[in-house]
DNA sequence: TTGAAAGCGCTAACAT
DNA sequence: ATGTTAGCGCTTTCAA
């Protein structure tokens, strides 16, 4: 019987036929709309219910003209858990509020980030979240201002607010850490300054050079667009460079993995004949040995913000009148990184034998 | 001037009455209709360009009632390599097709994964790709069976097309690989048999251990929910047990990231005094030491087969008449992992010593 | 408290 | 080859 319930595609005027009254009042039934009558409203929901009727959310958006239906999730990559923590956390909190989530790789490509927030914009989504891509284009810029944003782990120079690591702070912590521990040749493996945490990161790591007495200016380093095979070849760089130091900072989830690999394949011994800090997720680095220093992060706190964050945003939407935004920007959220040391960082060669 | 471009909007209606034409002529042109005199068309193009024009994707699926417009992206998580991998894959493919993919994750939650599966026929997708939750309900069958489906990972036993691991005979080949060895003793930590691939891989196992001349049915074993504390868990347990095991076999990429650090925690030396096998991505298992034999699975192989599986459904759409498929359903997609050993398995103990 | 009717922005018959 | 005219399924004035 129930079972030829075919695509029967049940709309809100089968469900006013049947019981007998009009579209609008099934829609504000629907709604909640306290105008209608409760016990007509409650009966309206049952028949709905049972005639499995499920509102389709295109006309719903395309009527009121403004929804929350979708919003867009455009990201770099989503195979590292930097961006997949922070999905999975976004998905749980927007899905809770009734709002889809649009997910969309850039790949770090300028052009084909531009094009699918184009599309997302076609698809009128409620609003956007961001982690930018590198060479950001102008018109994608003048996009963003044109709806509500919210970026994270990357800056673009946009008006929105954002949330993020506090990259400087940690890694001039790590910095101290190891001179602490009597190093004085210190290198770095970061990203690229034109990448807003990459410049924040390597303005910590100058930062710490000079607490610590040392001359940033001196510092050996390498910046690279974050991947593991950059992580890999900037470590074999500056491990053949002459005046080989003693300690390596890594800046990067990426980097440090594929850095920690090529450690351990250049044969030397952690942390006897190096010290190594890495930057992440502790979990990336749960199996190696020695338990590695790390600057771990934590991509769920980020995420929740980032979520709730822009979820604020959305319901800034329409301010009845005036032009004055009531709620002020806090500026930036800051997720503090920790410094937790491990296996991986001790004195260097010199000072453990003298 | 041009920079008070606010939120005009510009649509169909708008073009129209700038080039003198009607709205149709002007859907015409924008979707490619051969019937426009090519000048026109170019003309109505560039014009559209010019103005910022964006079609609206809604009221354009609405239109149009069967679209390409969305699919959804269901899976049980998606910080883990295993979905993620595929997600990107999905999502660069889709794009190209211009198709925006909804995520949604259901942490293996059947209410919530039927939640989200109404909310996304709600939003008209044109089909999904899905990793079914182990205790799938009954209504989200029969949800599933109303349109084009393509499940990855795990299978629900509904008539979709699917891509998986061959994991059945990667599992018997690592038990092999143990036996040659010279191994007697092997314990197996794995995922629950109520999920496809955790059904699939005990059978692979016990293949393995009957080829090999061994008695399954004393072979110690858990089967666990597959996350990295039950790999801990687990590890903890068979390494407690009378007549410890001198190889374990792992059959689920989280289990085997906790297998991996409880193995280590437990003071085992690897391969000396335990064999392991882990079963994932190799990626994960970068960093440890020794290598680890690992039963490696192409994620992106799956991916691009899941992807491309989907369009084919999709392009499917609307046989003309006639209830035959033309198409004959060619059967899941096996991607075959490819077990390769190192350095953390050889000879047993006695073995060695003998 | 409810209904009638006018859209939302686009596509697709059906005319011309 | 182009225009006219209905819708798609819902929300939302405006009236009653």
């Amino acid at each position: 019987m129930a079972a030829r319930a075919r695509r029967a595609e049940v709309g809100v005027m089968d469900l006013a036929r049947d019981l007998g009254v009009s579209t609008a009042t099934i829609s504000r039934a629907l709604n909640g709309n306290p105008a209608v009558r409760p016990e007509l409203a409650e009966r309206i929901r049952q028949h709905a219910e049972a005639r499995g009727y499920v509102a389709n959310r295109l006309a719903r958006a395309l009527s009121a003209n403004t929804s929350h239906a979708f919003v867009g999730f455009v990201i770099p990559y989503v195979d590292t858990p930097a961006y997949s923590a922070v999905a999975a956390e976004c998905a749980r909190l927007l899905s809770a509020n009734g709002t889809q989530m649009i997910l969309t790789i850039t790949e770090n490509d300028p052009e084909r980030e531009l094009r699918q927030l184009k599309e997302l914009v076609a698809s009128r989504v409620a609003g956007l979240i961001i982690s930018p891509s590198t060479h950001i284009l102008d018109p994608t810029k003048q996009l963003l201002a044109s709806l509500p944003v919210v970026q994270f782990h990357r800056a673009c120079g946009i008006d929105a607010p954002g949330v993020f690591g506090d990259d400087e702070q940690a890694m001039a912590q790590s910095v101290l850490h190891l001179a602490a521990l009597g190093h004085t040749d210190i290198a770095y493996l970061g990203t690229s300054e034109l990448l807003s945490n990459g410049a924040a990161r390597l303005r910590g790591i100058r930062r710490g050079m000079a607490l610590a007495g040392l001359d940033p200016d001196e510092m050996p380093m390498r910046l690279l667009e974050p991947t593991r095979a950059n992580g890999r070849r900037g470590v074999e760089q500056l491990l053949m460079e002459p005046g080989t130091p003693t300690a390596l900072v890594v800046g990067g989830g990426s980097l440090s993995i594929g850095a920690a690999q090529a450690v351990r394949a250049s044969g030397r011994r952690l942390p006897d004949e190096l010290s190594l800090v890495v930057y992440g997720d502790p979990a990336w680095f749960a199996l190696s040995d020695p338990p590695l220093t790390t600057v771990c992060v934590s991509y769920q706190d980020l995420a929740c913000r980032a979520a709730r964050l822009l979820g604020e945003r959305l319901d800034d939407r329409q301010p009845p009148r005036g032009g004055a935004t009531p709620v002020p920007d806090p500026g930036p959220y800051l997720v503090t990184p920790e410094l937790c040391p491990a296996g991986s960082t001790a004195p260097p060669p010199g000072r453990r034998r003298g």
